[in-house]
DNA sequence: AATATTTCTGTAACATGTTAATCATTTTAT
DNA sequence: ATAAAATGATTAACATGTTACAGAAATATT
């Protein structure tokens, strides 16, 4: 059982990172329409939501949160930024640091997509059950 | 317990697509290093895998079985055209229908990574419970 | 204090994800 | 048979993933 002979390279369809990325790609499906309707990304929400949980994050503590690399979080402010959704202020204490925030505008936006988003999580959530959802949570 | 007052937009770490992604990403580690030692990135190897299994695969087919989009697919093919691991013929029944084969090249190629590959895998799959694995693509 | 090392951030270069548009080739409808 | 619709594949354009590298500023070493 555990020699490799029995799984000579197991079917794709079953193979874990495989399933993981459906997946991800069925839950995703539920979401990024409406972000895009918004003209968000669903990484660009991700950093949005994130900003407005907690206010003047570093670029470091940020990519932690959102789960991005730091080069994609680098372009993602830089656009945000442009759209006048985010801003950035140099730290007075350490000066390569920035520290970014939340403007009003970008509250505004979240505000506005917010309830959306956290009806469609329910949904899914009901329709997957919350036990599975719980035990998910445990196995990862 | 159902009301979205209860889930004010749940925290990162406990939401679905983020699970879902730390997940893939945990797994991915495993992987990507060896591939990537072979010149070879995940989703390049997901098709050299499966024209491995099945020679002759139209486009479409291919990206249904490796869960790629066709433009991606489309310029992974020419990629590995250009390496000469596959290679296309016009099919002569429906003149805008490609067949893609591995060459003999990308054989070689895939019997130097499989043998790693599978035992990666089963170290993961033993690591992570057989049974929660079963579980799990049950869930999905 | 001067140097070496680490840390925070950014850029470069390439591969992929993603939606839309295009083009040629069937297939269907009339 | 011809026009209309559907299909297979590619390209365009932009955003992101990913590894490697570079620069500036802080910290640690000596």
């Amino acid at each position: 059982m555990a020699d490799s002979a029995e799984h000579p390279l197991r079917g794709f369809d079953r193979s874990l990172p495989m399933a993981l990325l459906r997946a991800r790609e069925a839950v995703m499906k539920n979401f990024v329409p409406s972000l895009r309707e918004n003209g968000l990304s669903a990484q660009q929400w991700r950093v949005i939501r994130a900003l407005h949980e907690n206010e003047g994050l570093d670029i470091t503590e940020l990519a932690d949160r959102c789960f991005l690399l730091m080069p994609s979080l680098s372009r993602i402010i830089q656009n945000l930024e442009k759209r006048a959704l985010v801003s950035r202020i140099q730290s007075s204490i350490d000066n390569r640091r920035s520290v970014i925030s939340i403007t009003t505008k970008g509250k505004v936006l979240f505000n506005k997509i917010a309830p959306k988003s956290v009806e469609r999580y329910n949904l899914i959530t009901e329709k997957f059950g919350y036990g599975k959802l719980e035990l998910l949570y445990e196995l990862l």
